[in-house]
DNA sequence: TTATTAAAGTACCAATCGGTATTAAATTAA
DNA sequence: TTAATTTAATACCGATTGGTACTTTAATAA
């Protein structure tokens, strides 16, 4: 067995926990003192743990990456409905995350873009990292769909991968920005007009 | 005259650069440091003049809708081109804004709106009460499109708001997310397609 | 029992935070 | 010149910031 003192809080939990502070008040807005009140783990376990704060902030950002984006995606590379199916199912599944009353607002990756300025740390390098992700994704389930002679051959996956990574980015403003249910339905509808033709 | 010293900076000017200063660093990462530097102004003189953090926020957030939001939304209240090439026109308003290299990325309304949090005192009615008056604009603009037949009698005025107000969200998140000018054009091309017959 | 190991917990660091009391300087009206 | 007025400028406030040195506690291996 591992000698020393047992753990009072196991990492992945504390990480959870410091995911969703950063979340809700973003990095600047929260301090460590809010991290050891959310974790549960006093400050120099974290340092000890995970590192300094930009450190801490990254490896909840992976987290959330793998827990909610990774998923999402997947799904709708597995899909096999029609392409206007399976894209409203990847916003509608955007969308029934903005609206679950258990975690904060708004989407923890739309925050670190939005957060991220030129020159500060890494967290613009950070942000852009796992949205090119997704966007490269988009670009593969629209080239295969065009392959599969599911979508137009005139169309341009490039472009249609660009504009539903958009609007992956939008949902969680339309969210923070306090629309309804309902709007946001009728938003995905909109949106989906332009695969008019699939 | 005036008695007293005068001033060294006028309120205004001071405005402005504090605006740049919260437009690229957000609430949170602004100090009233930053904005003594920034505006030339000492501390004291910029709580006597503007009042503490929040309110300096608030104004400078006024300032920056009605400098930047208001004349693009004028300017499609009073187009006379198609409504296809207005709403071009307006999309690529906000986007030449995203490329200025004079100021900071982004949208500074956009970042209210991301960075705002339930309670978090004012910073969420700020950027709702700004948002939801461009989305009238946008739906009086649809609805006049309507009357006028310019777009067809069976398309929803409310949900083209809705879709377009969101268009104009997503631009500055991928302007911070680091796309090119080309890909943008592309972007706004995208989603006129949700107009196509119009 | 006794080391050894590893984590928890306390207490502290200098620096910065938002905000203000007080003083010095510069102007005009009398 | 003097008094009144308005701003600038300095210096300071307690609280909080991110980060760390040090001590205590709880476990296992010898």
């Amino acid at each position: 067995m591992v000698r020393g003192r047992p753990r009072k809080i196991e990492p992945d939990a504390a990480l959870k926990s410091a995911m969703i502070v950063f979340w809700q008040k973003g990095f600047d807005g929260t301090s460590m003192a809010d991290l050891v009140k959310a974790t549960g783990m006093a400050k120099p376990g974290l340092y000890a743990t995970f590192g300094d704060k930009q450190e801490i902030y990254s490896k909840a950002l992976e987290q959330y990456v793998k827990d909610r984006g990774f998923p999402i995606a997947r799904k709708l590379m597995a899909s096999e409905k029609s392409t206007r199916d399976a894209v409203r199912d990847f916003l509608q599944d955007i969308a029934i995350n903005m609206f679950d009353q258990s975690t904060p607002n708004g989407c923890f990756l739309v925050n670190t873009i939005v957060e991220s300025e030129a020159g500060y740390f890494h967290l613009e390098v950070l942000g852009r990292k796992y949205n090119d992700k997704r966007r490269e994704i988009l670009s593969h389930f629209f080239q295969n769909a065009k392959t599969a002679g599911k979508i137009s051959a005139t169309s341009d996956p490039e472009a249609l991968a660009e504009f539903y990574m958009a609007q992956a980015l939008t949902i969680p403003v339309l969210d923070k920005a306090g629309i309804s249910q309902k709007s946001m339905d009728r938003f995905i509808e909109t949106a989906l007009m332009v695969l008019r033709d699939e």
